[in-house]
RNA sequence: GGGCGCGUAGUCUAGCGGUUAUGACGUCACCCUGACACGGUGAAGGUCGCCAGUUCGAAUCUGGCCGCGCCCA
């Protein structure tokens, strides 16, 4: 209840106000989800968590701000509604940023002590973990903060490695030698999801490998990589390439080195490529691998780098030991030059596999890692999509889901870094044979030897994501909250972690819990900067969230990454996208400031619709297209589409009622119950209008609420309305329309009959006794909103006055008294002739056509006769007007 | 190379078989009208990428071509 009139100040200031409200809701935990809620519905979400490391970006803005309105809406809906936060340790790229960060104080991060480095990690973690607490709250988010978790809490490390040693007892984990992508630079085994692959000129270099017995000459091969001829273990040709029939199994010398190595046929080669000579490099090239493995008789390959990718081992010629790859390349092409063994180098663009942290090129590696199957994993997530127990938005990224998980590989995940889960496996250095429990074990499980050695690895970050949508809500144990909000309702995130994190987590959910990890997939789009660019932290041109906050305000911020970027596109975010939500906010602030001096002292908080009486037929419009706004607004949000359910906000709340139900609204009618009953309506509708976009512009909207009367402390947990509480009316919408056709009409003829705007010129409308009564009964409306005055009715049949600007609508013709002498405009009038008629000529010549009207749907050719009839009966009055034989126009 | 998607006013975008193709930004004209100039009113601006086909009827469906983007090799 409210005693003084209540007011907001003029200006919309939303820095402090956002500020008060998160303090608000934050004091009031007003997002904590119930502990043991009643009902079944509920609706749950986990924060796809950001690295603990990193800032957020505009692209978690969108995320976010989807997440938020769904969470805000079903909450407010009264469900029991949990948004659960968190962060990610990032493993690799934690210790990236560590890495380049002590580099700067001349700090080595690999020549620290273990213990060292470790404690430099972990305080940077401590350090960062604030800063995206406080980018969230700033945000608006309404997460339940007191579920806050972090990927490496002590919940986290037992679910890690409850899913480890589940997977290796259900022998869906191995440890085995196999080609990994090697990052050189972090010294690691990366998944071949983190490589990304780029097109590059290169050079292909032609060497010689010359006969082994000693023969004149030799065989011609072609490489990018000349310095790994150290490695190899034969040169392979086409079992059907004529050019060398009979030379399989001679042999040919590796350069530098002269070590024969044989000559094998195999399919697998491209006679087209190079010289249609390859050299195979088994520990290096992947499909020198699957090639040596197909020849049992070949030698087993020798190392030739070490985990930094220099040159290393026997194998290698001593001056060049110790060279990285670009080093080794160059001194190696020189020294073959000067053997004579390099026939011809050509420029050569092919496609280079980099490490995604740290750009390095990846050096395939055979070396000995953790496995995950993932075959069998991946069929009962493919199932779950496929029965339509998961259903993704937009749907057509449902095709590469599948497509990926039929194409899957095995999932590497052990990481030769420091920071991360340890992989839960001891060897026992008496017996040999491995632990794997989940209580970190003290002495052998096999023989009991208390001699165990820790596998050196960590985990792969993404083996505690997949595990989150569950793990966060404290699996393995069955606690209250799993029982409760899993699987949770749904997922949201971009589609660039499809793979990464989408597909494993579908695939966790399935395997650990039986169940899908959530029920609706939502995939957002990518914002992309003015230009057209994508946002990346690489180009520097995503713009720092709080920064842009401070510019027009968190919900402005919120609009704008929302309102343009309709959910399955990529959407662009500038000046233009963040000024269009600031000034749809502060048009919403300014409605709220009209209306509060017209809500008398004391009135009650708004409960419903005001009655029937006294309502006109604005009121009755308005409500009718409150009504049709709220439903569009439910139909969108529960269709995943919060977009459109912002648009459609915005539409009605700028040009419906900002721009027309207000206009009319300012001069309120003499009867009392009239006045009371437009007032009522007024409220009603901001009121109402209000409580809808709070999801969208949280802190504008609980500052404005509070002004007006309200029951409650918060917004943020008052009901959602229910839009059947507003009356359907398709009569009055369809009588408004004619009256606001009326004015724009009128409008138009004012402006192009250039009537100063200070001039009230009289005018008339020709039509029908049904629009005419209705006209005459909106005659105020109409007068005031055209400015003209005063309005004046003549019969249908009579003559059109002449020497007045006219106009035609479909329901009869408007005419405005011209201030000064002199040919009325008829430009208008004349084209407006041309395109109907032309609209004619089509419909017509489409009703002649037999085809058309033997087939077409009757409902739908009456409507093109009726069309017909209208644009001619039209067309006949402009005539009139055009060329006028009429009388004097009636007195004004 | 394989797959997926997108080409609609200067820009971004809605529509995805049947009205005069939607809205926003920008542009032009008029207006500081009593919540808002971060505003109001009105206007201009489009052979819906190109070519065939299906259909009584195509921006919308199908095929081809051209251009662009993304994902996977």
């Amino acid at each position: 209840m409210t005693d003084a009139p209540p007011t907001v100040p003029s200006r919309f200031d939303p820095g402090a106000l956002a500020a008060r409200w998160q303090e608000a809701w934050e004091r009031a935990e007003a997002f904590r989800a119930p502990e043991r809620p009643d009902g079944s519905e509920r609706f749950s979400l986990i924060l796809p968590p950001p690295n603990v490391t990193g800032v957020l970006t505009l692209g978690h803005m969108l995320g976010g701000t989807v997440m938020d309105v769904f969470a805000r809406y079903h909450r407010m809906r009264g469900l029991p509604t949990l948004w659960l936060p968190g962060v990610d340790h990032a493993g690799l790229a934690t210790q990236v940023e560590v890495r380049r960060a002590l580099a700067k104080q001349g700090v080595r991060f690999e020549e620290l002590p273990r213990a060292e480095a470790l404690a430099a990690v972990e305080k940077w973690r401590v350090d960062h973990e604030e800063t995206i607490g406080r980018q969230l709250r700033a945000a608006g988010f309404s997460l339940d903060w007191s579920r806050y978790r972090y990927t490496r809490d002590p919940g986290a490390v037992r679910a890690t490695r409850e899913a480890f040693v589940r997977l290796y007892r259900e022998g869906l984990l191995y440890r085995a030698e196999r080609m990994v992508n090697w990052d050189p630079r972090l010294r690691t085994a990366i998944s071949d999801l983190e490589v990304v692959h780029a097109e590059q000129n290169g050079t292909l270099v032609y060497l010689e490998y010359r006969w082994a017995d000693g023969s004149p000459g030799g065989l011609e091969v072609a490489t990018v990589r000349p310095e790994t001829i150290f490695g190899d273990v034969a040169v392979a040709v086409h079992p059907d390439d004529a050019r060398y029939a009979g030379l399989v199994g001679r042999s040919v010398l590796v350069p530098l080195v002269d070590r024969p190595v044989p000559i094998v046929a195999d399919a697998a080669i491209d006679p087209a490529f190079g010289s249609g000579v390859l050299k195979v490099t088994p520990r290096h090239d992947p499909v020198d691998l699957e090639l040596f493995r197909r020849h049992p008789e070949l030698a087993m390959p020798p190392e030739i780098f070490d985990p930094s990718a220099r040159l290393t081992g026997e194998a290698v010629p001593a001056d060049l030991r110790g060279c990285d790859r670009e080093e080794a390349r160059k001194r190696t092409v020189e020294q073959l030059r000067a053997a004579g063994r390099l026939r011809r180098e050509t420029p050569y663009r092919h496609a280079v596999a980099r490490s995604e942290r740290s750009d390095a090129v990846i050096e395939p590696r055979l070396s000995t890692q953790w496995f995950v199957r993932m075959r069998p994993l991946a069929e009962p997530a493919v199932r779950a999509v496929r029965e339509g127990r998961v259903r993704i938005h937009p749907a057509r990224w449902t095709n590469t889901y599948f497509r990926w998980m039929e194409e899957i590989q095995d999932w590497c995940i052990s990481r030769q870094v420091l920071w991360g889960h340890p992989i839960p496996v001891d060897r026992c250095r008496a017996c040999g044979r491995e632990t794997v429990e989940v209580e970190p074990p003290t002495v052998c499980a096999h023989c009991g030897a208390a001699d165990l050695e820790p596998d050196p690895d960590v985990l792969d970050t993404w083996f505690t994501s997949w595990l989150w949508p569950f793990a966060a809500l404290g699996w393995p144990d069955r606690t209250a909250d799993l029982d409760r909000y899993y699987p949770t309702s749904v997922l949201v995130t971009g589609r660039d972690i499809m793979f990464f994190w989408v597909a494993r987590m579908m695939m966790a959910g399935e395997h650990f819990t039986g169940r899908a990890p959530f029920e609706e997939i939502c995939f957002t789009g990518m914002l992309r900067d003015e230009s057209g660019r994508r946002m990346s932290k690489h180009l520097g041109n995503s713009p720092e969230p709080t920064q842009v906050m401070a510019e027009r305000g968190v919900d402005a911020l919120r609009f704008a990454v929302l309102f343009p970027n309709p959910m399955e596109e990529d959407g662009p975010f500038g000046r233009a996208a963040l000024d269009g939500g600031g000034n749809f906010l502060t048009k919403i602030w300014n409605l709220v400031r009209f209306t509060l001096p017209r809500v008398p002292p004391g009135t009650p908080p708004v409960e419903g619709p005001p009655g029937p009486e006294g309502r006109s037929l604005a009121d009755r419009w308005i409500l009718a297209r409150y009504r049709r706004t709220a439903e569009e607004v439910d139909r969108a949000l529960r269709a995943f589409e919060p977009s459109r359910a912002a648009a459609a906000l915005h539409a009605f709340a700028w040009h419906d009622l900002a721009d027309r139900f207000v206009e009319i609204a300012k001069e309120p009618p003499a009867d009392e119950p009239a006045a009371r009953a437009a007032r009522a309506t007024l409220l009603y509708v901001v009121e109402r209008t209000v409580r809808l976009l709070h999801p969208f512009a949280p802190h504008t909207t609980e500052e404005l609420w509070h002004a007006l009367p309200h029951d409650g402390p918060l917004l943020a947990r008052a009901a959602w309305p229910d839009p059947a509480e507003a009356p359907e009316d398709a009569i009055a919408e369809a009588e408004m329309e004619i009256v606001l056709e009326t004015i724009r009409l009128l409008r138009n003829l004012r402006a192009e009959e250039h009537v100063p705007a200070d001039s009230i010129p009289a005018a008339w409308v020709r039509a029908p006794a049904a629009t005419r009564g209705l006209l005459e009964r909106e005659r105020p409306t109409v007068e005031r909103l055209a400015r003209v005055h005063p309005l004046d009715f003549l019969p249908p049949a009579s003559e059109p006055p002449v020497a007045f600007g006219s106009r035609v609508a479909p329901f009869g013709e408007c005419y405005l008294a011209r201030p000064a002498a002199g040919p009325a405009a008829t430009e208008t009038l004349a084209r407006e002739r041309e395109m109907l008629a032309a609209l004619l000529a089509k419909t017509r010549g489409r009703l002649a056509d037999e085809g058309f009207r033997a087939r077409a749907p009757p409902a739908v050719v009456r409507e093109a006769e009726e069309k017909a009839r209208e644009l001619a009966d039209r067309l006949r009055r402009i005539d009139e007007h055009l060329s006028p034989s009429g009388s004097e126009p009636p007195p004004a």
